[in-house]
DNA sequence: GGAATAACCTGGATGC
DNA sequence: TGCATCCAGGTTATTC
């Protein structure tokens, strides 16, 4: 499932092919891969061919390819959101469709040539749009491989996330103090940090010692700050390791999977022994989805 | 206004 | 073997 490691590392693969590229033609497959594009399938097509991107960036689980401006003040750009299952793959021109294929850019790069920018979804929660930039509101930088202070509309409600240089320690420390929810639905409300996912959330709260369902406001400043940091230093691990691939669902840019899944201490371990104490770890439903810790070493407080 | 929940979706795993 | 059901989960609209 494709949370910030693995989106950042498709943004990597794809910023050196995609920077400077002229789009030379698009090619919707797939209405469904267009669901945040305010037209329809013919408009974007239309308004992206012909069009030279300058970048691949991101915040959060949130990318977008920024378009060289045709008009003075113009600022737009291409939205992407790889949802549950979507790919964003690079291949040669003329490859045969991929698995799942919904949208194709055929984009031409002045040093790499002819290459097929392509948008693969399963389950299709993932999409493309047409959205314009705009200013951010804390005037830094957008996001990860863009250094303008500008972010698509539809990007623009997301929190910074913990490995972004300008990330608000103090303002995500208020947001807790304000919140009554379990620290885990926190932690996976966008507006409040970007990245984390249900793995690296459960991961995290594991190595933080926090119970999942600790109200958030609950938690002491001591325990925002060790939690924060172990949010760190599983997304960077998590990163060093090309991300989590459980099967087929997430690859990078060449359809290579990653290895951070042999590193998961709880996700996806239920009844296996905590690696820290040896008490089997438990799963528990959690609004439509899972929790993994370990009761002994995550003891709850009130 | 904040919080909780359902819906969207596909394919693999499981049970009968 | 074949069919039905369950499960995975990011985001957002809806409801409370």
């Amino acid at each position: 499932m494709p949370e910030l490691p693995e989106v950042e590392v498709v943004r990597a693969g794809l910023a050196p092919a995609v920077s400077g590229a002229r789009v030379a033609a698009v090619t919707v497959l797939d209405d469904r891969a267009l669901t945040r594009h305010p037209g329809t399938a013919a408009d974007f097509e239309a308004r992206l061919t012909g069009r030279t991107m300058q970048a691949a960036a991101r915040r959060g689980k949130f990318l977008w390819l920024p378009l060289l401006a045709e008009a003075p003040e113009e600022s737009v750009g291409v939205v992407a959101h790889l949802g549950m299952s979507g790919q964003l793959l690079l291949r040669p021109a003329g490859s045969p469709p991929e698995r799942h294929e919904r949208v194709r850019l055929d984009v031409q790069h002045p040093e790499h040539g002819e290459l097929a920018v392509v948008f693969a979804d399963q389950r299709t929660f993932g999409s493309l749009a047409w959205d314009a930039l705009v200013p951010t509101p804390d005037a830094a930088a957008g996001g990860a491989g863009w250094p303008a202070a500008t972010v698509p509309t539809q990007v623009v409600h997301i929190a910074r996330d913990p490995l972004d240089p300008a990330f608000a320690e103090a303002d995500f420390r208020k947001a807790l103090g304000r919140k009554g929810s379990a620290i885990k639905r926190v932690l996976l409300d966008q507006t409040v940090v970007s990245g984390i996912g249900n793995i690296y959330a459960d991961e995290s709260l594991w190595a933080a010692r926090i119970h999942p369902e600790t109200p958030a406001f609950a938690l002491t400043t001591r325990a925002v700050q060790r939690l924060l940091s172990e949010v760190r230093a599983v997304l960077h691990k998590a990163l060093a390791e090309g991300g989590t691939s459980f099967d087929a669902q997430y690859v990078n840019v060449n359809g290579q999977a990653g290895y951070f899944a042999h590193s998961l201490n709880v996700y996806g371990r239920t009844g296996q022994a905590c690696p820290r104490c040896g008490h089997p770890v438990v799963r528990v439903s959690f609004t439509n989805r899972s929790s993994h810790f370990c009761a002994r070493c995550q003891r709850r407080a009130s």
